[in-house]
DNA sequence: CTGTTAGCGCCTTCAG
DNA sequence: CTGAAGGCGCTAACAG
């Protein structure tokens, strides 16, 4: 439709250089083993005289290889997506590859879809955070060797490297900083755990593990999953209840506002009436009042461990080690999960 | 290096299919003006047995047409960076447009590069969030007609479709605000106002302007600019000075975290002792205690303006209208600029 | 209605 | 040390 005009090509370079394409490719390409000083000097020269740029689109078709690869994420309002996003993308612009970001939405049609189309556009690799409900489609790619890896969630029937979050050990961190508070009706909200979003299910495991190890029985009505659009109501539900919860854990950063706008609502004091503790990280969490005790993910390491295997594969490197690789929440300590009955005031 | 082995192209599909390259290709380009219902059908059913799909990269080459944007924006870290490239990425993913996005990080040297890839990897068009240092290769690209738009700042010298806020009439409804609620001793806090920064200047005119229209002296020493690792700092000295502000424009999200989180070190009282109006809407303006007012910015607007642009000028269609185009921020007013001395205590 | 032909811009043997 | 030739996968006239 529209492409510049006056498109400079290689062909035109080596016309005013007055020598042939493959003598300007090869320049290109750094293979000037035996090729003349002088030669050299006026290829730059002329290169920079036209400005040319090679076209990579071309060079992708004969190569075989666009440089460039794709990310697929489940939902990229969570702060963790954001995060292990830019840690993806720094990684690969360190070593001269663009990423190509994509949200799914949390509909498997859409992640389908973008599956296709990045595959179209041949991109050389994929890291995603991905939905069951693709499993044929990821396990006929990995069929092919085609490289992909597997982040903040894993899929049974699909056997690639995945890099998680150790949810089960991360919940029990939580659960028992909260029990040694002092609290004892604690509750675990969090969106809707549908199969196959490993997280959830997991660190719903690590919730009631760790309550079992304390011997306090875990209580159905205190598990709580539901859509954001419904969280309000839960919420509502939840501290209906007979004996209602003295403390929340929050699956996720999007959790924790529905929790904290609806303890405000209803004037509830955080870390006094109701302690909390969340996963992730939110920018907020330190100057809030009270300052918020969180799960930290590491998503830096996280997102370059993905991209660092992604490359790997996309070189072809055997792959050594474990397909599945954990790594540890950090649980910051703040003031929202203030001892119970702590007797000063100064919740700061 | 990699590349799907088992590769199936357009001419697998025709031999199979028992027709000729062409024929499929027309096919594919839904130009079955006069194609036989038998071969159509037939065609289709080869290219599901095969799964067969168009290697785009080869498509383009021949288009001049990659169907990709390019985004670049000067800093990802701001939320007015990722709600814009939401809504961007949105609109261009419903034109069967995929986007690539870059941060520049601030950096000149960084922006240029990408730049640079962008182009040469034949992108349809360019949205960015501009430096001015950068202003001759941009109108190097829009005297070849290249397609850009500019979001959020714009550059005197280069004369492109440019979308950004009513800074100036912005900073004074924040300020009119503060004024009459009554403060009077207003500091505006922003990082450094290096030229070019559009946003930056104007809103400190509009501040200046508030100021002046109500009879108010405008003190230098109320101005202040720092870059994040500084703004402690200057915090401290802007709260040293003889008579210290009664309430902060913060210029946005990244800085109203710096002064938030000097406020509650030194125990000021948000609303009491200092009034706050923050530009960009954060997530936890409205639970924030106090709920924090803001300027909210039609972040979704704005992107998708720039994306509609940038689209026509893709298509070429005739610009009509203004190059500049301004949106207007919203105040919300929450409980962070309470009028002064306001009798009860029930700042929620 | 379908096939032939000729590239898109670049890379890569293989001669010279 | 350099050039000619062929082809990556697809599109687009133009013939049949």
């Amino acid at each position: 439709m529209i492409g510049l005009k006056n498109k400079v090509t290689i062909h035109h370079v080596a016309q005013k250089a007055g020598v042939s394409k493959s003598t300007v490719s090869q320049f290109l390409n750094g293979r000037y083993d035996y090729m003349g000083e002088e030669t050299k000097k006026r290829i730059a020269q002329v290169i920079k005289e036209l400005n040319y740029q090679p076209n990579e689109i071309a060079r992708s078709l004969k190569r075989k290889t666009t440089s460039t690869i794709g990310v697929i994420v489940a939902n990229i309002l969570h702060s963790f997506s954001t995060q292990v996003i830019r840690s993806i993308e720094n990684f690969f612009h360190e070593h001269g590859i663009s990423t190509i970001i994509c949200n799914a939405d949390d509909k498997p049609e859409k992640e389908l879809h973008y599956i296709q189309t990045l595959l179209s556009k041949q991109v050389d690799g994929l890291i995603v955070i991905p939905m069951v409900e693709n499993a044929k489609r990821y396990n006929q790619l990995i069929k092919k060797k085609y490289p992909i890896v597997f982040l903040d969630r894993m899929i049974e029937q699909v056997p690639t490297e995945s890099i998680l979050l150790d949810n089960e050990r991360a919940a029990e961190l939580a659960i028992n900083h909260l029990i040694e508070s002092g609290y004892r009706n604690i509750s675990i909200l969090s969106p809707p755990v549908k199969a196959g979003i490993t997280p959830r299910i997991e660190r719903v495991n690590g919730y009631k593990k760790a309550l079992e190890a304390h011997t306090i029985p875990v209580r159905q009505e205190l598990i709580r999953h539901a859509d954001f659009a419904k969280m309000q109501e839960t919420l509502e539900q939840l501290f209906s209840i007979e004996t209602p919860p003295d403390a929340i854990f929050a699956g996720n950063d999007l959790t924790l506002i529905e929790i904290l706008t609806y303890l405000k609502r209803n004037n509830l004091k955080i870390g006094k009436d109701v302690g909390i503790v969340t996963i992730d990280e939110v920018d907020y969490a330190p100057f809030f009042k009270p300052s918020l005790t969180t799960l930290k993910q590491p998503t830096f390491d996280m997102g370059r461990k993905a991209a660092e295997i992604l490359l790997a594969k996309i070189r072809n490197e055997p792959m050594k080690g474990e397909k599945i690789i954990r790594y540890q929440a950090e649980l910051i300590v703040r003031s929202s999960s203030t001892p119970k009955n702590y007797k000063s005031n100064t919740i700061v």
